[in-house]
DNA sequence: CTGGATCCTTCACCAGTGCGAAACAGTCAC
DNA sequence: GTGACTGTTTCGCACTGGTGAAGGATCCAG
């Protein structure tokens, strides 16, 4: 069955709908009425089928787009010390890539504190303040690529799209 | 007329031409004959159309895929002393030749300051601050071509596009 | 609802260090 | 000599990791 992420769009009926869905970068599958010029597609999120079509066809081009879409959703960071997200990237000090992991492999859920402490101090953090002081300069880089720290009181940390 | 830079790929016939496109990061467009399932594309610079099919959506596609390959195109460094990028290219002296080399191999990834130092100077560099002087310098001459060279603190260095 | 405890954020400061940049000098080819 | 290439020194900034402290936010006992 169809990847459930990817949104079948009308053309040219729909284009107001497909304008949304580019703005807020959803991956599309623009169905083109057999007459009409398929538009030019303006990212690597979306791709088009000439109707009538294979409905094979439909879900190959479909299951093509999905990885696409959840790849560019997930932030990466490469070897410690870069941070990537949505074509951008920053360099991360070792102490914040090492906090950062653990927040980019949970992306999304909550990692506590416990979990991040260990992962940047393993034999413990030097104060007890030091985790809270390096993760707001983790929030501000992160920030820059449009990443947001929020934290989950007495459990722990969410990383997130902003 | 078609965009000359995307090859088209009858398949499944010429699967092996495909994996050395795939090889080479060249855009390609695969002919996909009447009755057979479409290869999932490996990245975005692969598509595919059923066949027969009409003229305008071979070109549609292969429409697409070019600009994507444009964007995407490495810089080259001839015989260490020549440096091309996106049909601008600038002289480099030989040592800037050897340090360019390895970032180019790697672009858009960081490249240690150890691995461009012994691409320089195989027997250690001359002074410690040898490479911060020599990269400035070639910094500045990639610069003239589009390219950009950013540091990673304590880690090394990365070649990106401007 | 109120005051305190707890958790967390944020700021200011410090010491150590990596790196940028300029300036200068030596060498070599033409 | 002139200019390109390379080596060397020096200065200083900005980043990093650590620390203390002030204060806000939240929760809970009473």
């Amino acid at each position: 069955m169809l990847p459930m992420d990817v949104t079948l769009v009308r053309w040219p009926e729909e284009s107001a709908r497909l304008s949304l869905l580019q703005a807020e970068g959803a991956p599309r599958l623009l169905l083109v009425r057999g007459d009409t010029e398929p538009p030019m597609p303006i990212d690597e999120l979306e791709d088009w089928v000439r109707i009538p079509a294979d409905d094979r066809d439909v879900r190959a081009r479909a299951a093509t787009l999905a990885p696409r879409a959840a790849a560019r959703l997930r932030p990466q960071v490469h070897d410690d010390d870069l941070l990537r997200f949505r074509d951008q990237w920053i360099a991360l000090s070792p102490l914040e890539g090492a906090m950062a992991r653990p927040l980019v492999d949970r992306f999304g859920a909550v990692v506590a504190r416990d979990v991040v402490s260990r992962s940047a101090w393993p034999a413990g953090p030097p104060t007890r303040n030091a985790l809270d002081v390096h993760m707001l300069r983790l929030r501000r880089r992160a920030r820059l690529v449009g990443l947001e720290v929020r934290t989950v009181r007495a459990r722990g940390y969410l990383l997130q799209a902003v």
